[in-house]
This record gives C-alpha cells, sequence and structure tokens, in this order.
DNA sequence: AAGTTTTCCTTTACATAGTAAAGTCAACAT
DNA sequence: ATGTTGACTTTACTATGTAAAGGAAAACTT
C-alpha cells in the first residue's frame, strides 16, 4: 500500500514549523518527504489541493477530539467545557495546522472532504449543546442561537488570544485555563 | 505633496476585488496604480510591508466607526450593539480589507502603526463597555472578562458567517439583522 | 545662474515558485 | 511477448519578489 500522501502531509507539518505557514512549497514539501520537487503536485494536484488535504486532516483531528470530550462524561456542561479546551489545546499545540485553518483561500473551499471535516467539527459540537438542552438547560433559547453563541465565541476568544490584543490584559495568566473560566461564565448566564 | 502611496492602497483595493486576496501581486499593484512594477516596493519595501500599510489603514477605517458608533449615542447599550454591527457592516462592504484581517502572517505585524490602529479598535470598544459599566450594568464582572466575552463573539460570529457552515442553519435571515439579535440576547444575559 | 542634492520613481537582473507536459521504469495483466 | 497502469521524475516555461543601480526633474544652495 502507498503512504506517500501521508508521508507528504507530514512534510508539511515540519515545512511549517521550520518556514511559516507562508513558507510551504510544493518544492519544499517533495525535498522535505525525500521525493522530486513535483511530487506533491502529482498527489494533490495543485498547491491549494495540498493545502485542502491537509486541512481535512486537521478537520478530522478536532472533529475525533471534540467528540472525544463529549463521550468521555455524562455531564454535557462538563462536556462543553471540555470541548472548547479541546479547541484551545488544539490551536497550541498544532500551531501549524491551526495557522492554515484561518486561510482557507489557500486551498479549494469546495473539496468535499475537507466541507464534510469541517461540518464534523460543527456536528460534535451541535451535539453537545443539543444534548445538554435536552437535559433542560436554557429550554427556551433557539438551539441555533445556542450553537452560533458558543462556537464564535471559542473561536473568536482563541483567535483573538493567540494573534491579537486579548492576551495582554490577562498578563501571564494561562490561556486554556482563562477561556475555561469565562467560557463558563458566559454558558452559566445563558442558563 | 506626494499622494502616490494612497493611490498604490487604492490599487490594492481594486487588485484583490478582481483576482481575491491570494492575487495579489506587487507588479499588479504598481500596473493597476498606473506605475512600474516595483513602485509598490519602492514605497513599502516589500510585499508584507505593503499588506502592513493596507492592513493599517483598514483597521484605522473600522477603528474610526467604532468612535463614532459610541459618539452618536448616549445610550451605551445601544452603542455595543451599533459597534457590532458596524464591524459586520465592514466586513461585508470591505472584503477585501477584511479577508486581509485575518491574515497577518502576510504582514510585518510588528510595524507600530498598524499595532496602533489594531489598538484603536480594542480601546474604541473597551471604552463603551466602560461606559456601560459604570452606569452599573453587569457591574460585578471583571471588565476583561466583558471585553473577552464580547469582542471574542462579534468576531467570532461575524468570521465564522463568512467563512462557514454557521451561516447555512439561519438560511436566507440577513446578516446584520441576525448578529444584532444574538448580540442583544447575549448583552442582556450578561447583565 | 550654475551646480548640487534630493525626491521619486524606473530599468535591469536574477533566484525562486507553481505548474503543464512528456518521459521513465517497474509491476502486473493478457 | 505485449500492452497497461501506477508512481513518480525530468524538462521547460512563465510569474513573482526583490536587490541594485540608474535617471530625470524638482528643489535647494551658493
Amino acid at each position: 500500500m502507498n503512504d506517500t500522501p501521508t508521508r507528504l502531509l507530514d512534510a508539511v507539518d515540519r515545512v511549517i514549523a521550520d518556514h511559516g505557514p507562508s513558507g510551504v512549497t510544493l518544492r519544499r514539501v517533495g525535498t522535505e518527504a525525500g521525493l522530486s520537487h513535483t511530487a506533491a503536485a502529482h498527489y494533490f494536484k495543485d498547491k491549494p489541493g495540498l493545502f485542502a488535504a491537509y486541512l481535512t486532516r486537521a478537520y478530522n483531528q478536532v472533529g475525533e477530539r471534540i467528540e472525544a470530550a463529549a463521550a468521555s462524561t455524562d455531564d454535557s456542561y462538563q462536556a462543553m467545557l471540555d470541548a472548547a479546551a479541546t479547541y484551545a489545546e488544539f490551536a497550541i499545540e498544532s500551531p501549524s495546522a491551526f495557522s492554515v485553518m484561518q486561510r482557507l483561500e489557500l486551498t479549494h473551499v469546495d473539496t468535499p472532504d475537507l466541507w464534510s471535516a469541517r461540518e464534523r467539527c460543527y456536528f460534535g459540537v451541535a451535539a453537545i449543546l443539543v444534548r445538554q438542552q435536552e437535559a433542560g438547560w436554557a429550554a427556551e433559547r433557539d438551539i441555533r442561537d445556542l450553537i452560533a453563541l458558543t462556537w464564535a465565541f471559542v473561536h473568536g476568544f482563541v483567535e483573538l488570544w493567540v494573534s491579537g490584543p486579548l492576551a495582554a490584559p490577562y498578563d501571564g495568566e494561562d490561556f486554556v485555563a482563562t477561556l475555561r473560566r469565562v467560557f463558563d461564565d458566559l454558558l452559566s448566564s445563558l442558563a
């Protein structure tokens, strides 16, 4: 069996780690994987195709972790917090992948695999919220609003913390712990 | 006086509109501005420098609009909603600029002008929240948490709506109106 | 007024990047 | 033996970022 595509995607990880997201080059990826400078294009058609495959894998990893957070406890309120923490941890642990997630223009967005990997994350979050609401929490709210509120907040918090001035006022405080605390505040206000 | 830099930044706008953010080329920008293919590099040093200048202008525009929203009413609760709507409207009206805002890696992030333009937005938002809290709203909350909650939500909502599956469940509904409504829900839950 | 500097851009030159197209070469099928 | 497919590589071409030097005209100096 042929594991060359996987090796190429792993090479992308290393290239981003070494040269940043903009330093990703089909040629460099090929060389890093011990192949020719066109190998990546051969498998993924072109550069956006390579990024699409890379991102699909990343979204599936996030989706998997969200699902794991959901499955690990019966307390769906805790599951919400865990899912948020999971997302934040992913951003810290896999900055390469996370940085490319903010750059969908680099990819072929309409790739079905990529689309469904992103939906997997969406449905993972949605499932936890539905379960929590069925347990009586925030019963009068539109579930779409609950999803929008929580997801937008978590995503925005992580992105602004990593890239911007949001972190500064919390001088020195731990990122994941702060997110957990503020998100907990938000959730208890919504109930 | 020399307005060539401004003309170059305007050219960036048109190039993004015609060819997308990834279609921005120093050469194209030069040509679009009626100059040589190195003119943009001459004024802004290199491509990241060009983007930094472009982004600085964009952040200042947003900051200005936030400040205008704050100044237009004595009701600081309304000002919060207006500021959020303003941000969403900017994302819709200036998709070129908004799309580059998500891509700080393309720029020299450490440019002081860019940094202070971003802070201008931050302080604009913070000022409204401080005012509202001084009027007795959410008095027991940490102001930093209020800023984080509102800003992260608004930013995340806009970004996810524009780029992702958040819009789908609200099939056909108006973007700014939906944001306003959900944000209003959030704010009243926080009080 | 003549020379000098400065400002504002252009020309030239080159290394790197994406990518199309054709080639190689081994495994396999018929 | 003879295709045929799969898995890449080689070659070749065009676009792009960017360094370096040039040049023309305005501004300034004496």
